[in-house]
DNA sequence: TGCCATAAGTGGTAGAAAGTGGTTATTAGT
DNA sequence: ACTAATAACCACTTTCTACCACTTATGGCA
C-alpha cells in the first residue's frame, strides 16, 4: 500500500532517495523495478511498479488514434513512460525530460495513492492544495462519510 | 467511543502524548495502530484506528481520477494518510508534512467523533467555533432532536 | 487539609539508520 | 583509441527513533 507525502530533495544529478517505507513496499512487489511516466491531467509524474504499469498499458495502447484527448494521454502516458531502478541507496535517477515536464527542481513531493504514487514540484504541489473547492461537490462526494 | 475535547501540547520534535483516556480506548480497538491523514475540506487531521482507515478505503480509492474534485480528495486523504504506532510513553510523533498541511505548532486541540478524532491548531480551532453559521440548515439538520 | 504515592507529561540522549555527496569505473560515441 | 557522460559503489554526515529519567500534576488517605 503506497501512502504518505514525502518531502524529498533531489541533488544536482538528477537523483532522489526513495523513503524506506515506500521503498520495501516496492522491493515487495516488484523487486524494485519502477515505471516513471507524465500525468496526463497535471503537470506531475506518476510512479508506478512495474506489473502494475504493464497491466494498464493495454487499455490506454487501445485508446483511439482519432480522438486528440485520448492521442494526447497516450502520447504523455506511454511517451514518457520510462523504467527505472533503485541504485544500491535506494535513489532512483529522474530523466531529464520528465524532470522538465514535471518543472522538478530540488525541492519534491512524493504523494501515495495507493496503488501509484505522484511526484510533484513541491511549490506546484502546494499551490493544488491551497487552491480553495471552488466547483460544487457532486452529491455522491458530498454524501461520502471521511 | 472516541468523545471529548483535548488541549495537548506538541513539543519541539513533533511528538504529542495522546489522552490517557484515549490512549486506552485506541490500544483496545486496534492495539494502539493508528492512521493519521487530512481532512478534505478543513486545514485539519484526521484521526483513524488502522482498521477504521482500512475499512473505508475502497470507497475512496474507487472515486474517479478525472473528476477535479475526486481526485482532490484522493490525493488528500490517501496520499497524507499514515500509519502510526504510539512510543513507550503513548505519544505519536506527527510527520513534517502533516503538521505543515494542518498548520500545527505547538498548541493543538484533539477532538473525538465518536469512531475519529480531529486534530487542530489549537488557534483554528478557535475561529471555526467562533464563525457564525451562514449558511441555512437543510431540513433534515433543521428537524434534529439534539 | 495536608502529605504522600502513583500516574502522566516532558525533555534528553545514545545508538542506529537514512540521506547526501563524491569518486571511480565502465560504456558508448566520435 | 580517446574522451566524455552515465552509472554504480563507497564513505561520511546528519537526522531520526526508541528508550530512559525526571518533573509535575492529581487523587486518595490519614
Amino acid at each position: 500500500m503506497l501512502t504518505g507525502s514525502h518531502s524529498i530533495n533531489m541533488d544536482a544529478k538528477g537523483r532522489m532517495a526513495i523513503p524506506t517505507r515506500i521503498r520495501e513496499s516496492f522491493v515487495a512487489s516488484c523487486e524494485g523495478r519502477l515505471v516513471l511516466t507524465a500525468h496526463t491531467q497535471q503537470r506531475c509524474l506518476l510512479v508506478y511498479s512495474e506489473p502494475d504499469w504493464l497491466e494498464r498499458l493495454p487499455k490506454i495502447q487501445a485508446l483511439p488514434d482519432n480522438d486528440p484527448a485520448a492521442g494526447r494521454i497516450k502520447r504523455l502516458w506511454i511517451g514518457y513512460a520510462t523504467p527505472l531502478e533503485m541504485d544500491g541507496n535506494g535513489r532512483i535517477l529522474v530523466p531529464p525530460t520528465l524532470r522538465s515536464f514535471a518543472r522538478l527542481d530540488k525541492k519534491l513531493m512524493l504523494v501515495g495513492l495507493g496503488d501509484k504514487m505522484e511526484l510533484w514540484n513541491e511549490d506546484s504541489w502546494q499551490e493544488l492544495i491551497e487552491q480553495p473547492l471552488d466547483t460544487e461537490l457532486s452529491p455522491a462526494l458530498q454524501s461520502l462519510t471521511l
